[in-house]
DNA sequence: GATGAATGAGAATTCATTCAT
DNA sequence: GATGAATGAATTCTCATTCAT
């Protein structure tokens, strides 16, 4: 692997070449199929129906390949909470759609998010890290409409992203169940310093 | 890389034979300074201060060795948790000293914790992931003294553990700070019910 | 070494690769002169012109050049009996012919016969062994003109077989003596009930 | 592997030491199951339950092993046959007691003694090797008594003997069949110049 | 005499990258 | 523009052999 170009050459400027969307479409699945170890070019290639060749015109190295896919996600990411970004926090049917669009958006390619995450933090800019969490965390806001401080924020989120995680992991079989969603729901809101939300009655 | 066996043989029973220790020391001293690219077989060996041929003695092969560096840190968090099990659960002291010890294990190699933390995610099977949780999560009771629900202590227990390992793997700056200790233990005691410790005011 | 493909990949379908042909012809001539121990893949690709990839790209892992190799001479005795087909079985020259372009097969490389033809016994599934011979034994009548038993056409093929098998296997030195060559003759005429070729004055 | 002494040592003078044996019965055992690629000190010193130190004890090297093992075959192959030695070869009965006597030698352990014999080939002193198949040869004669010509009596052996190691080796069901046993009779018979023997009505 | 932990040279195999077609 | 065969440095892993206890 020599320097890097990002995305080099782009042809015809138009980096929406259906190519690169292959590839990066071929790469989380192959990411998610047969994990960090078994991605390498030549399936990649394979996967993605084009010739190792290709690969290279469009990516300098397999590293950009990942941190590509990285940035992809992140950006996907941050997307999904765009809409939400000056909610009205009070609102319980607003923290419920936040937690159900996080178990979406970690419903499928754990490994593939993992380890375009995990490329990105390896090798890509530091700075360019906080880009896909960020506007979610500082659209926190806290119960007197105070929004939260960067940590409480990146605690917060990534509480109940990792509660999420480790359902998924440890292959919980209560992750879709009502109980799993409100109680982290609460411990959302509960950080917030809204009032507990009562508890069902148990199923 | 064939299948496994965990820790290959372990001769005459005493799992303690320094040698695993002495690798495993290795093992985090060459993640930290060579990151996991350069995370090799020979470097290892000649860093541990012992033959190749040694090392797969005690691990049937390269991943084996991260597992066994990933289980290391597993068993901090269930160790920290651990301490839990007896403790009044309402003494702020005792939650604030569990968060502090996991904070500083791993002797603050981050990278090291990174890859032994990826390895582990990687390749732990289900089962293991959970081990050593059951009895912290049985013996959680919240505010008022009543036990919490199998699901309301996997959340609560998972979440901490999540933020921790989120600010680990994304190395985080404030890992270590006083504030990111104080919002985890905030977290877990709104969860439970206690009255929100105050913040402090900002550094 | 994992599992096999026997040729892997085959490039273009061409399986006449002409690469395929010169790996094979150095693996004989390797083999013939460095013995089963000096026979590694390194030396191969050496003596072969290519990389070690290229070994790679068209056999998924060592045994399997052996094995190429072993069929190689399994080939030979189907050639050899396939000739017998069509054939008048009484007619001696041709029975002579077909073991005599059988022993003079794979030039004479006795090291490299013999460890073919084991890397074939020890790796070749009984079906494929059977391979081939099918029809030559249907072909196979006695002096009468009656065809043999399915069981007598297997000992007649396999015996002849066996006897020039062995006579490479321990690396005969009468191999190719004609004395070796009229007893087989002799033998296969004999059982098929032909009166017996005289034999000639030792030289 | 640097000279070699043969056997090393032998304590006591007395060669027949117990552990040479519990090593070459074991050697055996492990080459029957695992094939030559699977034999290897290490594997054998456990299935022999002693240390590799004691196998360096006995043996100079690994091939001295095999070598020993070779020889242990031929010799009993040369003992079986002892007594048929000077015996009156028109005698239908003991004729087929002769491919008794090879069916069952054949019968067990075909890749131990095809690696024994094949490591014997690749390393013994080849004048050496002639000694387990010479005896039987050598008391071969054909229908008028004439002791056959070194090369005949090979072909004959060796032709038997192939047709009995293809049926195992293709797992021919008919291996332990009348017709089959039959027919191996018939071949030796015709070849030494005996009438043909009947064959019998079709089951 | 026996043990088995340690050694380390050597071998097999992988895979990112290039470049002639 | 695309292809995919070829490359070969780098890496993982094996196993015969030694020797301190």
């Amino acid at each position: 692997m020599k320097a890097a170009e990002k995305t080099r050459k782009i042809p015809t400027q138009r980096r929406s070449h259906a190519t690169i969307e292959v590839v990066l479409e071929a790469a989380a699945q192959l990411l998610e199929s047969a994990g960090e170890a078994g991605f390498n070019t030549n399936a990649l290639a394979e996967r993605a129906g084009v010739s190792v060749g290709t690969l290279y015109r469009y990516f300098p190295n397999k590293q950009a390949i990942l941190a590509a896919l990285g940035r992809r996600e992140h950006d996907a990411y941050a997307a999904a909470h765009a809409a939400m970004r000056a909610g009205e926090t009070g609102d319980l049917a607003l923290d419920r759609a936040v937690i159900r669009t996080f178990l979406h958006a970690f419903g499928g390619r754990t490994k593939a998010r993992r380890a375009a995450v995990a490329a990105l933090l390896a090798h890509a800019d530091p700075a360019e890290l906080s880009a896909g969490y960020g506007p979610v965390e500082m659209s926190l806001v806290d119960a007197d409409g105070a929004p939260l401080s960067p940590i409480a924020a990146f605690v917060l989120t990534r509480a109940v992203q990792g509660a999420m995680r480790a359902a998924v992991m440890e292959d919980a079989d209560f992750l879709h169940s009502q109980e799993f969603e409100d109680e982290l729901v609460r411990l959302g809101r509960l950080y917030l310093g809204h009032a507990a939300p009562k508890r069902r009655a148990p199923t």
